[in-house]
DNA sequence: GCGACAG
DNA sequence: ATCTTGTCGC
């Protein structure tokens, strides 16, 4: 496990934070499909937080795209960077996250995050942010709507919905399991939806959450509860 | 101005 | 995100 602290010049206001969106969301790259589902690696990345110590930790788990298999993972530990802000959450997960996926002993493939990428106020969530950042195809897979309509899918597994922000479709409610709560894909970089839907399918062959983020969280929770960061 | 709001 | 017990069901 590393330990990290927060980048020099990283913003302190919600401004400053907002600017640094707006300054780095022309980079996000849309045109490309990005890789096929059940090839190479796909790796799940996640935080939790110990407000109370201040201490933050995140996980990086890659898995065989092909039998879901745990390939490699590694954890990261640090001080909590920025306070949870709806729109800026990038800012409090992504100094630790890329700790992680930097202590990796193998290339992460497609990166799978819990949270949105264009379905954003500024469309540029979390997802979109990690990967204009390290240059990895991303996506984000959410557990909720956040300020976005949509109707309900379809019963069956692999129905979907457009999730709207108006008439702009930012991404989908996909529904992972028959009759379950839909989960709400969106693109993060040089990744297209419909692959991403597809991906976030080929991840959740018996839960409604994707594979990639159910061992990510797991990981960082327990890394979470051993950080000894005193 | 007020409320809602990924994790 | 996190605080939290038991409980119903495959």
């Amino acid at each position: 496990m590393t330990t990290v602290s927060t980048p020099a010049g990283w913003p302190v206001t919600e401004e400053a934070a907002r600017a640094v969106q707006d300054g780095l969301r022309t980079r996000v790259v849309l045109d490309e499909p990005g890789p096929p589902p059940g090839t190479g690696h796909v790796t799940g990345v996640d935080v939790a937080y110990d407000d109370e110590r201040d201490v933050v930790a995140a996980a990086a788990v890659v898995l065989d795209a092909a039998t879901l298999d745990v390939v490699a993972e590694s954890t990261a530990v640090g001080r909590v960077s920025f306070p949870y802000v709806p729109g800026l959450l990038a800012f409090r997960e992504i100094p630790t996250v890329l700790a992680a996926l930097g202590a990796l002993s193998c290339p992460p493939g497609l990166v799978v995050c819990d949270g949105y990428g264009l379905a954003h106020p500024r469309r540029f969530g979390l997802a979109s942010h990690l990967g204009v950042v390290t240059g990895l195809p991303t996506i984000g897979v959410a557990k909720n709507p956040f300020t976005f309509t949509h109707d309900d899918p379809g019963t069956p597994r692999g129905s979907t919905s457009p999730l709207l922000a108006g008439d702009e479709e930012v991404g989908r409610a996909l529904r992972t399991r028959d009759a379950v709560k839909p989960v709400f894909v969106s693109v993060g970089h040089r990744v297209s939806l419909d692959n991403a839907c597809a991906h976030t399918l080929a991840l959740t062959p018996a839960y409604r959450l994707p594979e990639t983020t159910r061992r990510a969280d797991a990981l960082c929770r327990r890394a979470l509860r051993e950080a000894a960061l005193l």
